[in-house]
DNA sequence: ACAAATGACACTATTAATGTATCATTATTC
DNA sequence: GAATAATGATACATTAATAGTGTCATTTGT
């Protein structure tokens, strides 16, 4: 069970680098170089925090990606909304009656309950709030 | 992100209807009809089912499975182990240094305080706690 | 003009999840 | 004791999700 995919944590590395070095403009082959990560896979996954609103990206030579908001303004489900579509724990299964009490079955709320606690949790996180301390 | 795979899910689905019928030795072929699942899919899980402590088998002419334990010994933490591997959320990630704070960030902590509340959750629910009510 | 960067986007590879097939063994029934 | 209906063991196949690559176009600084 994954919370989070590569591509997600590749992305949060990144920022992370990035806001470490704010003021200055970041390109791919620098990022490669500190992250130790593919450069395609990594252009693709900075294109798409440039097409979502999380980084500025500056083309030509000197270009490269800066961001787009405040630290405290970019959340883990931001990224992971990005990465891996929608939040959610599981889907809901017991679809079909096996038996009587079924439909009163507490397997769903349980896995709704847990959900709602995750959600709860991570939503609280920014790349800001992985920075201090 | 599944905390619950499909094989999991056929297994609880089947445990359920056997408890739902306990004192009956109940067959593939019956509990197929019943969950309208793949047949040896099926197969394949009830045997690791009875591998693992969870069901007694018996072979031959109107054979089948059985409960092996009583539903509140059975814990959905026993099946996802079973089909699933150890529980694990997510594994650390930010292995590499790319900035002097990193260390001490907290995502590593973040990820392991929720996986310690889910498992928490997760770990009180039985095959009985899912029937009652 | 050239070099170094991103944009767009199609393609490939790997791994995990899901599902199938087959032959052997066991037990019941006639 | 043969037929039937079940599981045991195990290898194989398919599908979907994850991870990663490659290429051509465009932009910008020198």
């Amino acid at each position: 069970m994954k919370l989070i995919t590569r591509d997600t944590d590749y992305a949060i590395r990144a920022l992370n680098y990035i806001v470490c070095n704010e003021g200055r403009t970041i390109s791919i082959t620098e990022l490669v170089k500190e992250l130790d990560t593919p450069k395609p896979f990594l252009r693709k996954i900075l294109q798409l925090l440039g097409i979502n609103g999380i980084l500025k990206s500056y083309k030509g030579k000197n270009g490269g990606f800066r961001l787009a908001r405040e630290p405290k303004e970019i959340f883990l489900l931001d990224l992971m909304q990005i990465f891996q579509g929608k939040f959610k724990i599981s889907e809901c299964i017991f679809k079909k009656n096996t038996c009587p009490n079924q439909e009163h079955c507490l397997l769903k709320s349980e896995i709704d309950s847990i959900e709602k606690i995750v959600f709860e949790k991570i939503s609280v996180i920014t790349l800001k709030s992985l920075q201090k301390k």
